[in-house]
DNA sequence: CCGTTGGTTAACGGAGTGTTACGACGCCCG
DNA sequence: CGGGCGTCGTAACACTCCGTTAACCAACGG
């Protein structure tokens, strides 16, 4: 059971157990101690995957995969590993996470979903394109098309869109988007996002009205899937 | 909390843990006995995933299985329920589920995986709603509809008939109304509450009286529920 | 250095909200 | 039967708050 390329481990050291159960397993694995440790730290032929421990630390774990995520290669398989508690914690992070496990884990649970992660994402569609009506985002080129006409936008004006578009419908707040865009720990004046929808509003054109501000309440992206 | 389609599981009926689980989290499901059932007794709309028991009986489960993959649309969300010692089974059938869940399982473990299913592969995710009558409010887009008709309300307009609708039949006063949607320390005239109480009603339109006024003592949403 | 990108500030316009005034209706009591 | 009183519906008005917008500044990276 031989892996070419190492999984990516966080927390650095992991745990025994998980120690135990990789290596018996028969994996490759590197612990990484940060998201800049894990760009550092990179093999050449790059990470199988990455396997994030979020019940010690889950904010710096859920950094790491934000981190991850964002990077120029964002389709990792991700499995992280949550206690209980926090179940209701990935309800709002689906996008940062392929699969997760819960703690204490099963070794043959932990072993079969890292398999199956494999598997699905080695045949795996590799088209990564967010669609929503005249817009497409290519996640991995990075690039925004609109009317089949490319948008140049910036990078926290493609992280935006894209946050939204992954979610179209759903009425975000202002607070909610600077810690889900920006980062957990970002403290910064609320209008920043204003004037960050207003430019992507400039640049989508005025014929679309992707973006609706709901008096009040935040931003939304698209129709609600569900009004007619 | 309703989900258009309803989820396929196998077998019928289920254990009353399983059921108990998906009718806490507001899925709408059915049981099926075999493959066969499964396809006659499809709704129009489709099924939304399908939740496969192979603890119980694994042939008949994996057969299942097998059968809706071979579907014109093999594409379903499949989560399968395995016990510890099945999870050798999974490894020669990667391509006959997208999840899988250890049994006994955790409700909130089980409710995360479908939610995340869901998401991924794109499909109408659970929705928040409230609905009463030809009313229906989606708490996640901010949206009302009457009549299968968006209604375009204001902040404050949204969140009191939020609030009526979530308890029907019950009178409020008007105090008790400005402090439960407008603030516990508000201090204005009552008739602040007529005032959004008409305009709801005419931004309801006169056809559907849900907000009857009860004299001297307060407002009330929907149909008393006095017995008789 | 200059150009790009990201973030802040302040002014402006307008939708949203609360108040007031007045008329209509029902109820009690003479 | 008919005032008088309290309650509710309605419309108009004024003000507050919120979102938009433009301009400006800071942090980079070449």
């Amino acid at each position: 059971m031989a892996l070419m390329q190492p999984l990516l481990v966080y927390p650095d050291p992991p745990p025994p157990t998980l120690v135990q159960t990789l290596d018996l397993a028969g994996y490759r694995w590197q612990g990484v101690p940060s998201a800049l440790a894990a760009e550092r730290n990179e093999p050449e032929e790059g990470w199988a995957g990455a396997l994030i421990l979020a019940d010690a630390d889950p904010e710096g774990a859920w950094a790491i995969c934000r981190a991850l995520r964002k990077r120029d290669l964002p389709l990792k398989p991700l499995l992280v590993l949550v206690s209980g508690g926090q179940l209701s914690d990935l309800e709002l992070r689906e996008d940062l996470y392929d699969d997760f496990c819960l703690t204490p884990f099963h070794p043959k649970e932990m072993e079969a979903r890292i398999k199956h992660l494999m598997w699905r994402t080695g045949k795996g569609t590799r088209t990564e394109l967010v669609e929503y009506g005249p817009l497409v985002l290519n996640l991995e080129t990075y690039q925004a098309v609109i009317d089949k006409q490319p948008l140049d936008l910036t990078y926290m004006e493609y992280e935006l869109l894209k946050f939204l578009a992954t979610h179209p419908g759903k009425v975000f707040t202002r607070e909610t988007l600077l810690s889900r865009v920006w980062g957990y720990e970002y403290y910064g004046g609320a209008r920043t996002v204003d004037v960050h929808i207003r430019r992507l509003r400039a640049k989508m054109g005025e014929e679309h009205n992707l973006i609706q501000t709901v008096r009040s309440v935040g931003y939304r992206f698209g129709q609600s899937r569900w009004g007619t």
